[in-house]
DNA sequence: ACTATCCATCGACAATCATCGATGGGTTTA
DNA sequence: TAAACCCATCGATGATTGTCGATGGATAGT
């Protein structure tokens, strides 16, 4: 590592001149970045992506150790993420990844997953 | 959006023979999620990402309008996670991104921030 | 030595979260 | 109409989390 890039010579009480500032962007991210941080949305939301087809809350239940309602719970998450987007056919609802994802996010998910 | 992709002949009380299976991939891949879905972690590793020098606690503490356990609190979930990594300099503990990050991880950051 | 600065850690607290059981609305089949 | 199935929502509960004040160790300057 490069000790030159070590301030040595520093004054106490003093901080660095670097940008350090909380941007409306980080609050962003964040958001959905909490959509991504749980095991099961992650599984989901890589089912979604390789299937590349509308999966229902049935699938997913059977699949996942986890109730329907705990499913359902997060799968609203992910809708709320704007990740995600679904359609009613009779008596199933078939969730999809959306149409529309903004390109960093796609490029995103496809460094996280694909 | 493709109807055709519907299943609409489907049977009661069937699920689709999809691969949703919960696998290690997706517990790891949370870990580093969760400690990247806050915002301050999120401003914390953008600073030293674009910054690409050591950054001390007190400059985090100056730059975000938070007390100085709390930014020692974030910095050591950070490190946990295996995203930052410290030395110490005099009376100064110096962070930056670690060195070594898995490829994976650093284009998933360059995603995110750059 | 004494003081000032930087930082990690501890304990506490309120807020958020993941999970479940119970319930009810909607839809299809018998 | 009745029964079976899919799903969202509600309320509860235990776990995790973000934040802070207080404390103490370590280091450098006086």
């Amino acid at each position: 590592m490069a000790v030159k890039e070590l301030p040595v010579l520093r004054e106490r009480g003093m901080c660095c001149a670097l940008p350090v500032v909380r941007e409306s962007w980080a609050e962003e991210r964040a958001e959905l970045m909490k959509a991504l941080a749980d095991p099961t949305r992650l599984t989901m939301v890589a089912s979604l992506w390789k299937a590349n087809a509308p999966i229902c809350i049935c699938d997913f239940t059977a699949g996942l150790e986890l109730t329907q309602p705990t499913i359902s719970h997060h799968m609203a998450k992910l809708k709320e993420a704007g990740l995600v987007e679904s359609e009613k056919r009779g008596i199933w609802i078939y969730y999809r990844l959306r149409d529309k994802l903004p390109t960093p996010t796609r490029k995103l998910l496809s460094e996280l997953i694909g």
